[in-house]
DNA sequence: GTGGTCTAGACCACT
DNA sequence: GTGGTCTAGACCACT
């Protein structure tokens, strides 16, 4: 199976599961239409509770990537905005990589990053 | 004053504090061998609980970058290793804050950004 | 239940903590990937105040004994480079025991023993 | 001069103060009968608060090591005992320094020995 | 329930 | 006045 938590990462298990169904989406290992496991089969599989899986599906509804039918299930949507930035995503993070190898190397804290990450997100945003 | 710390941000108060006086440190606005305020005198300044304020002079401390004499304060020490590095250190922050402009261009959240900090962290150290 | 303190001792509760915890995992009483009590739990077992308990955790994770997931609680990592280490550790004990002895019967007081540390751990750093 | 004290060492001035001249007149640098400078001057010496020094003065007094005459001065006592274990103390220092650089090889923090050296000093006082 | 952060406030040793 | 430790208790995100 290709789902997968580290329940040792600092990263809530919930956002795990996003990025992750996002991630197998933008390769296209997952398709539009497809449908997922429920709430209760994908619980089980990754051994998380069926809060988290809850939590996960919501917010990838929010945000457009799955839309869910009433007794039938929790299907992807056809997201064409999302698999056109595909490349630029991949690139984004190819460099962030990057930077943490550079970052490392003169002795800046992860927490240093994450915390540059978040500053300059609020400048953006205003 | 140049301390200032924003309560409705999600960096937690003492983490802010480290961030901004190593900051003040790099640019040269504070200097080796000078004395930071008491804890008492700058909690009351920039309003933050002494508790706080003690928390990030330790984690600085346990870091290098200050030293306390007991009954008498806390002082910077001279971290030659970490001004060498200061031109380095800006260059990775401003391309970080490119990164996070781009990734806003592409609808890319914050999350996913901290998040392959971390993953990419993660693989750096093994 | 051995998790024990002595509010009476000058060593601070949070690191008697970290002083048993580690040796509770270096005698293999406590073993890796086992599950520490809650923070909560030990507080109320050994009448302490969590906060202390906390303190005693960070900086044990900061050492790399044990690490927290978030909601679940805290974990002893497999850190074998300790345990191999545990029969030096155990012969510099002993032989401390000893001087220790020696001291007290040509009356050198605990504090000059304890200053003679500090200065040798100086001049070692440098 | 040869009095001198380290602000940034963990250990209080007025200890360091102490077993200075202690450490001083088992070397026979300072000699049974001779004078100590006065409080004022040798706080002026060593840029310390008198209360610090005075300090110093009163443990080393109860220790027996130096007298006080109203008026004329503070003078160092015919100490044999302390002078006939010399050596001893010296061998004992000597051991301890060696314990300290073994433990940093397997990475025993100074905190370690520290309470190692306290607990063991409990252990035999009882 | 789990740990993380923060506040308010006390007490202590050292200067 | 200075930092260090500790308590009591609140609130938060995550599970």
């Amino acid at each position: 199976m290709f789902y997968r938590i580290d329940t040792k990462s600092p990263t809530p298990l919930y956002e795990q599961l996003i990025f992750q169904i996002k991630e197998l989406y933008i390769q296209g290992i997952l398709e539009p239409g497809e449908k997922l496991p429920s709430i209760r089969e994908l619980s089980s599989v990754i051994l998380v509770n069926p809060n988290t899986v809850s939590k996960a599906y919501q917010e990838l509804e929010r945000q457009g990537i799955i839309y869910t039918e009433r007794g039938r299930g929790t299907f992807l949507t056809d997201n064409t905005a999302l698999l056109e930035k595909a490349p630029e995503r991949m690139e984004i993070k190819n460099q962030l990589r990057e930077l943490v190898l550079r970052s490392r190397r003169c002795g800046i804290a992860k927490s240093e990053l994450l915390h540059w990450v978040e500053t300059a997100s609020e400048e953006v945003q205003s």
